[in-house]
DNA sequence: AAAAAAAATTGACCTATGGTAAGAAACTAT
DNA sequence: ATAGTTTCTTACCATAGGTCAATTTTTTTT
């Protein structure tokens, strides 16, 4: 919890009631590898702020493949956002790749943050630009890139991923199959 | 401008104050078609709330071909975020589709709302929440549908586009080529 | 450390989409 | 309306990436 105070710190002033009320709606949680926080198909409430290990949040389409939406380390946000905005069932499941340490909060009792203080707003508006800037950023790449070039990109945002990652999560993130990723790593070694 | 505020009044609650600010800080403004608002490589420090017509975003990659990443019609707002968030130079080109009506503002003074009338928050925070939403479905789209697919929920999200947008338009923001699109239209029309 | 399970690689073949170029069609401007 | 320009279509061939199945490697569990 303190990590996420001191994040917020950096960017706002916040009150120490504030501080109170984030306490009060959150709980730290600790997940070992392999543990869904959220399952597609059942119902969400759950936002998670992540303190340490690596999780992913993915889809699986109709022929049972999985896509990968977001992968998220240290000090980023997690959740189904699609699912939340609309009051839907979830369309995503969130996985740790790794044991994990979260806070977890009630996303109706986080957004009832806004009303109580609103000195908590700049905060939230500058995540969610970074992460519009971050998607803008993540399409233009998916449609003007190779599979290879987004590779590279994606290596250079997530240095140390391979650790946690398996190929095929690296794979329905940069929208290819597991076996195109493995050509693509031959041929990257041969050079 | 009575569009705008119209369509802020029924989100929140605007003071008066407010309303004058935002009139203070932007003009109103018609395009015609084809005219460029935001040049790739230049300076940006414009948003654009659109009234009427069709606007998009597009990149030009190294090879020279374009890849859209937004329209932009009726109450929706477009401008290089990429390059305003990080203070750079435009890295889109955005151009209107047809003549078009826009309500321009200087983003440095409309991003001083925040500060005046912190009133104005909850409507920025819920466009940018929608916009991740949609970004997020974009992506998971593009992960997993066929060319043919997107198409499909293309035409549903923008039933009228095809008015104003040229077919290599649509094909750019779906990410595939002009001529592939123009034979997926033609298995369609099989049908 | 061995056994079991999961993940990665590889090869042969396939398919969706891309590239090029030419012609047809649809706009635009005089 | 006509010429000029832009856009769309079509045919042919090329290629990135997909599929499937077998094998090897790595990881996990006991």
């Amino acid at each position: 919890m303190k990590e996420l105070i001191k994040n917020i710190k950096s960017r706002i002033q916040l009150s120490f009631e504030a501080e109170e009320y984030l306490f009060s709606i959150s709980k730290k949680k600790t997940f070992s590898k392999g543990a869904v926080l959220i399952r597609q198909g059942q119902n969400v409430n759950k936002i998670y702020f992540v303190t340490d290990g690596c999780l992913r949040s993915y889809c699986i389409d109709k022929n049972g493949k999985e896509h990968t939406l977001q992968f998220a380390i240290k000090n980023w946000w997690i959740s189904d956002y699609i699912a939340i905005h609309n009051n839907e069932s979830a369309t995503l499941t969130v996985e740790c790749l790794k044991k994990s340490s979260v806070i977890e909060f009630n996303a109706k009792k986080l957004n009832g943050i806004f009303k109580l203080f609103p000195e908590y707003e700049p905060f939230q508006r500058n995540l969610l630009e970074r992460h519009v800037v971050s998607l803008h950023r993540r399409i233009l790449n998916q449609l003007q890139l190779t599979a290879s070039e987004r590779y590279d990109l994606f290596l250079d945002q997530y240095p140390n991923i391979e650790q946690y990652a398996r190929n095929y999560h690296i794979a329905s993130y940069l929208g290819i199959t597991q076996e195109s990723l493995s050509r693509i790593r031959v041929e990257k070694a041969k050079i």
